[in-house]
DNA sequence: ATTATATTTTAACGTTCATTACATATTAAC
DNA sequence: GTTAATATGTAATGAACGTTAAAATATAAT
């Protein structure tokens, strides 16, 4: 018997929002407002639906936070590919934080990072989402890590740097700046603090 | 008429707990969650009191926070104080981060500063706390600027050198400090972070 | 002892939170 | 046209929030 392809039985009164756009509408105000400052009224507010569109579409509150993550990962990843692609760890460095930069201060979006901003504190209940976030960044880390640990295999870092040094530093910076664009600091302002950071990268030839 | 000293008639039954030990347990609870975070049950529970008893003693909640804070900065003033009074601005800025890091990462109490992380992202409702903390930070790198004001001055930075970015970017690590602090991360690495950070200061002789 | 004042305790207040029951509406398949 | 399946809008759920009313309790002054 030729297996047939299971066409999904299409049936049922259809969606009439957009999905993307109310994920996008969704991400904003996670962002503003963090994972817990975006009540559910507020979410409601920001995408036009009413609470069980949202909870029938993206499951509950943390599902949906999360399905928003990873559209803001899909705005971030580029950036990060870029600045792990560049051909030596200083152009690495230097493309990740005026990178995160550019992100940050991006018209039309709040003013920080979403994933940096999202879990700093909580309270206990929503501890799975701080880990969460908690995750992602250590994953983000670990990518520096490792284009650091081919820095000195290639040769552009010193067989004595520290990688994981260096993607903290990096991390450090990030984080930073991110509360710095949050307390309405310039873009401007953030790119002269990044160039003071990077003045002296990789901290091997003094 | 010789003016007698008022003595504050003491009457009524006498409060049953120390209040510098309850605003030292309430400052912990604030620190570790937050103000949002730090819900009145959690603040009972940490202080052992009843909700009524708070109320009567400190007002309500952010009015409690607000002293907690206070009591907060009688902890970290010396170290700032000290930072300031030190004769250039490379000790300085060494002084100031080795300092915030040892207070983020003091013993018996929770990790990263209870300014910087206590309203990071917040409701709506709570914004004037945000605002308050706002504040803070900012009293705080103004400091920071006239310090670097006063080495130009004094010689021991050049006359093009930029106070205003110096006291930002410092600032900018105190806060990336304070997170990678919340995030887990040892004193040990947060102090490499800091040499790394200062080891071109200040950024002018290239 | 009585009175005045202040604190503690218990229990509630109204509001907001995330979540869902339920009835209605809208489509595709039969 | 009937049925099955899904989405929507209204209104409700119980829990947690910050805050307070009220009664009981403990002290100092009279």
């Amino acid at each position: 018997m030729i297996p047939q392809t299971i066409k999904p039985r299409k049936v049922g009164r259809p969606r009439k929002f957009d999905r993307d756009k109310v994920i996008e509408q969704a991400m904003k105000a996670f962002w503003l407002h963090g994972y817990e400052g975006a009540s559910m009224r507020i979410l409601v507010s920001a995408t036009g639906l009413e609470a069980p569109s949202i909870y029938g579409a993206f499951g509950n509150k943390k599902q949906f936070f999360e399905t928003c993550i990873e559209s803001y990962a899909k705005k971030s990843r580029p950036f990060h590919e870029k600045a792990i692609n560049q051909p030596d760890s200083r152009l690495v460095a230097k493309c990740c934080l005026e990178g995160v930069v550019e992100i940050m201060t991006s018209e039309g979006y709040p003013e920080g990072c979403l994933v940096i901003l999202g879990a700093v504190v909580s309270s206990p209940q929503s501890d799975s989402v701080r880990h969460y976030l908690s995750d992602q960044m250590s994953g983000l880390t670990l990518r520096y890590v490792k284009r650091f640990e081919r820095s000195i295999e290639e040769g552009d870092l010193p067989k004595n740097a520290d990688p994981s040094a260096l993607a903290n530093y990096l991390i450090t910076i990030d984080r930073g700046l991110a509360l710095q664009a949050k307390a309405g600091h310039t873009k401007p302002d953030l790119l002269k603090t990044v160039s003071m950071a990077l003045s002296d990268w990789p901290f091997c030839d003094r």
